[in-house]
DNA sequence: GGCAACTTCCTCAAAATTTACACAATTGCG
DNA sequence: CGCAATTGTGTAAATTTTGAGGAAGTTGCC
């Protein structure tokens, strides 16, 4: 295993007991005991799975699962100290994975880790990027959120999606894109390139999903 | 009635319990046994409500909710064998419209399908658009007023009717329309669009129903 | 045959999208 | 750091696609 966890809960004991299971079990926890670092540290680190306490210095658990689900679809378990709290919680629809209440014990809190985690991870990057494309209508979506495109944004973002992490030249995208040889510069992938990154940026601004390999092309990738 | 229910179900003899009894209350109910055939097919047949196993194989049907959630709004009824709260709770999170626990009796299960659809039929416009074609003579109306329309006009709508917001290309609006596969221009699809609009216009100005989609083709939607 | 309704096509203008271009910003590398 | 190559961006031109008004061709019917 050895997957990484992030635990975030800035009460120093219960953080250090939930790690202490954690890696008995094969897992890498980390800590992070205040709201405002979570965000940046998942974006670099791509944990396997975040365990999110609800009250938190800096941010709360809750605006950071809204913005942590702006980019990426990593399992998130909510951890709260009122049983109330859940059923607000799941009304607000926050995308969250399971919900733990206080006071927990650790086995349990291990149970329900890898439970999602199963749940999440057979069929998880493939389709669980977040993107939704339509083809028989022409819509994309981004994280739920409507992804208004043009025939060939449309295309452009269904073939880099179709195989994240590989890399296609400009040509490449061309050829398929133009059923007929057509040729154009280079400048014009680049052209619609923008207009896509723009209007995925309009509908959620920390998605970085396409990347430029210098040199090479294009490719569709999270983080 | 006669709407399509999807259950999903991999354990054959409740699942034909179930389809039974939808059927005898004038449902139109098919089955799918695993969960990897679940998110096409309810793309294409957009049935009126699903019926979801939890457990299946292929893929979970939390997973599955997930993703039919992030094309289409179709009510969910989440089955599940495990009584435990937190399932529901998932279930319910996950956008799902109600859960029943197994065991259960079909009695029962009838009662919640009809609840559902009652709570979510009123707004939900792929019965209520108003669009009314009868094939037999050929006769098609629009909120009660009736639509003159040649052949040609009336396989145009009933084509794009049949699935709203699908998009058409010309191509496909011209092999629907003649079995023979006679090749007329792209403009005559234009032109019969035209027409078709003007017609619909006459009757019901404020009724843009068909919707032309840049370098694709046409669809049927409201608004 | 002649009429009326329908179908198909044509042309032109308007609308939307795509492409190009020039220049700015960034990256890789010594 | 500094240079060369590559990528990003604003803008405007070029192209493609669509809409409207017929005209011409078909079909069915009296």
């Amino acid at each position: 295993m050895n997957q990484k966890i992030l635990i975030v809960e800035d009460e120093p004991k219960l953080a250090q007991l939930l790690a202490d299971y954690l890696t008995q079990s094969n897992f890498s926890p980390v800590i992070i005991d205040n709201g405002l670092q979570v965000t940046d540290w998942v974006k670099t680190n791509r944990p396997a799975l975040i365990l999110l306490d609800l009250m938190l210095p800096g941010k709360d658990g809750m605006t950071l699962c809204k913005e942590v689900r702006q980019f990426s679809q990593v399992p998130i378990i909510m951890v709260t100290a009122r049983v109330e709290e859940i059923d607000r919680l799941l009304g607000l629809e926050l995308g969250a994975d399971d919900y733990i209440c206080k006071p927990f014990s650790p086995r349990e809190v291990l149970a329900r880790v890898k439970a999602v985690l199963r749940r999440t991870q057979p069929d998880s990057r493939a389709s669980n990027d977040g993107v939704v494309l339509d083809e028989d209508r022409y819509k994309a979506s981004i994280n739920g959120k409507e992804l208004p495109l043009t025939a060939v944004e449309f295309h452009l973002l269904k073939i880099l999606h179709a195989d994240p992490g590989r890399i296609y030249s400009r040509e490449q995208l061309m050829n398929h894109i133009y059923s007929d040889h057509r040729i154009v510069s280079d400048r014009t992938i680049d052209s619609h390139i923008k207009k896509l990154r723009k209007k995925i940026a309009d509908i959620s601004p920390d998605a970085e999903i396409i990347h430029s390999v210098y040199g090479v092309g294009y490719k569709f990738e999270l983080c």
